[in-house]
DNA sequence: GAATTGATTACAAACATTTGCGCAAATTTT
DNA sequence: AAAATTTGCGCAAATGTTTGTAATCAATTC
């Protein structure tokens, strides 16, 4: 019930013995005798002490903390891969600090700051929407901080990676929508600073190819992932005079909201226009008319692989130079 | 570009001044020198010195940290409550880290533990549907961290608690299908060791007594808010002889559930039996049959309160003994 | 019996920062 | 001009822990 903090010190003067020694035998250092050890812990345990993380910071410079920022918790394909972060991690004994973006530039960079001025050891992130820059990203470098990017991952930049097989996702989704029959097929993408947008796209393009379908410039949209964004580029698409009979979506929400948006403009979503999403989130079960595929990304296996990652580099010899990984999980295409 | 840590000790070397007086100068000490201060900062910047926090907390003992234990991240309502503290938090210069406890026992008290190491300076908790014992909570006490419970609060326990008007929104809710003309209404609960779950269901008693309609035991089922458990409930309730007519749901997660098994018996949810439910999450807007109506609880302001009132307890006089307060958030039952 | 060894434990420095105290120098007051 | 006050800065201790090195003691060896 003691307000003050217990320290090795308060243990060392109830038995009458060194600190280093109390230290040591907590430790489990074999210059310790058994009885010795015993009784510290049996103090120990008596007067309820907990290490000091400061202090043991102070000594090793290292805080066994990581640092999570993705845009949004609440998203499904994120909260997944953080308990996948997570589960890794704490079996590690490190512990996680999350953030999110929220989409917004200066939450991330806030963020940031926050995990270089509270030392973490290294950072998992998912870029917000509005992130076009490395720069904010340098900083962590700067301070000799291991960086790990998961799905949004920026381009152009040589850096640790792990991201699913969006390309591979786009080109089998779209076969498939083509197989259903469908020729006219647009895509609701998102913003062309992620990477994962242009792979969405690349896919998309090369599946149309391989099938002999025209490229139409007016089914190619991309969003910056909002409601009211969405809403108007699925508006621009319901004015086209050959309306598309299915769309492939940046992901569940886009095609949540997209949907919506038919609904509100006479046009029932998968009955007369085709919905194909990525994320394969569980809310979408709960539709009725649920989009017809979803590509499942396996977050939680993505978010297990980055801390894995991340726990390498850390773990490695910090003098070793560390060349960039990029680690490419499979997805699905699972059809509702 | 420097990986070794800049200190202040660099920084007084370079200057040839006192460490000290680079200590007072960074903290804007009224007794060092304006000439000296503004050498100190540019030195600092060039240096990219950042403070180290092991040795401030070490000499302060305060992390200016809070932790947060919540159920689960994705929910919408809670990640809503998430932002509002951290607005609130970060507003103060605190940092926020966050643990999911996914409704278990073991991982809430994981968290409580690794709050409890880090010594961080206060806590904010939603106890999982498993938690029955204060116990674990206790320990937090013990060490002098101040806590604040939110929304899914202990009962019979002086504790600080901020959580919304339940029993009054439960009989409002009531209220509301009586006079759609039902009269057969059911409620679909949580488990009793959430107070809230207790209040709803008084809530839900005053309004049939005063609409004098008769308290049909069948009719009270409580769910351990996991999908399973919901839909063998909903089960049991299509099974009488008498179906309800409405149903009164624990949240919007608990309706989903319940809806899915509706559908999955034959019975069209919010036509042959109509819904409603608490949060009012964004995500029952793109359904095409959703709950009649939903009782809006405020998560962000929620969320806002609670961190008030915890710091207001961390920047209070640590001497004097605190009296738990609780503050209750008038709720409103929003009609689809 | 002295020296060597091995097993324990103690001492002290170090980590980066804050802060009370002291000491000049500069400024103001008498 | 001396005294008193203010201003600016340095010294050193303290925070809790780790860790290299030294010290102690008993047992073994020559």
């Amino acid at each position: 019930m003691q307000k003050s903090q217990v320290t090795i010190k308060h243990i060392a003067q109830e038995l009458g013995i060194a600190i280093s020694t109390v230290s040591r035998a907590l430790q489990n250092h074999p210059r310790i005798g058994l009885k010795t050890k015993e009784r510290v812990f049996e103090v120990a345990k008596r007067l309820n002490y907990v290490p000091n993380p400061a202090a043991i910071l102070l000594k090793k410079n290292k805080t066994n903390t990581v640092g999570v920022v993705f845009p949004y918790l609440q998203e499904e394909f994120f909260s997944q891969a953080i308990t996948g972060i997570e589960d890794v991690i704490s079996a590690k004994g490190y512990n996680v600090v999350i953030s999110q973006s929220k989409d917004k530039l200066e939450r991330e960079n806030r963020a940031i700051k926050s995990f270089i001025s509270s030392r973490v050891d290294g950072v998992i992130a998912s870029i917000s929407a509005e992130t076009t820059q490395y720069y904010p990203f340098k900083e962590l470098e700067n301070h000799g901080i291991p960086l790990v990017f998961f799905d949004r991952v920026p381009k152009d930049v040589a850096v640790n990676k792990v991201r699913g097989n969006i390309l591979e996702a786009a080109f089998e989704a779209t076969i498939f929508l083509a197989k259903k029959g469908f020729s006219r097929i647009a895509i609701l993408n998102g913003p062309s600073n992620l990477e994962i947008s242009n792979e969405r796209l690349e896919g998309y393009w090369k599946a149309l190819k391989s099938l002999n379908l025209p490229i139409v410039q007016q089914y190619i949209k991309s969003t910056d992932l909002t409601k009211d964004s969405t809403s108007k580029k699925m508006e621009e698409l319901l004015l086209l005079p050959e309306k598309p009979q299915a769309i492939l979506c940046f992901n569940d929400y886009v095609a949540l909201f997209a949907m919506q948006s038919c609904r509100q403009n006479g046009v029932i979503p998968n009955t007369d226009i085709h919905f194909v999403s990525f994320a394969n989130l569980p809310i979408t079960a709960y539709l009725d008319n649920p989009p017809i595929a979803s590509v499942e990304q396996f977050a939680y296996k993505m978010g297990e692989q980055a801390a894995t990652l991340l726990l390498k580099i850390l773990e490695s010899n910090e003098e070793s130079e560390i060349i960039p990984e990029e680690i490419i999980i499979d997805t699905e295409l699972i059809i509702h």
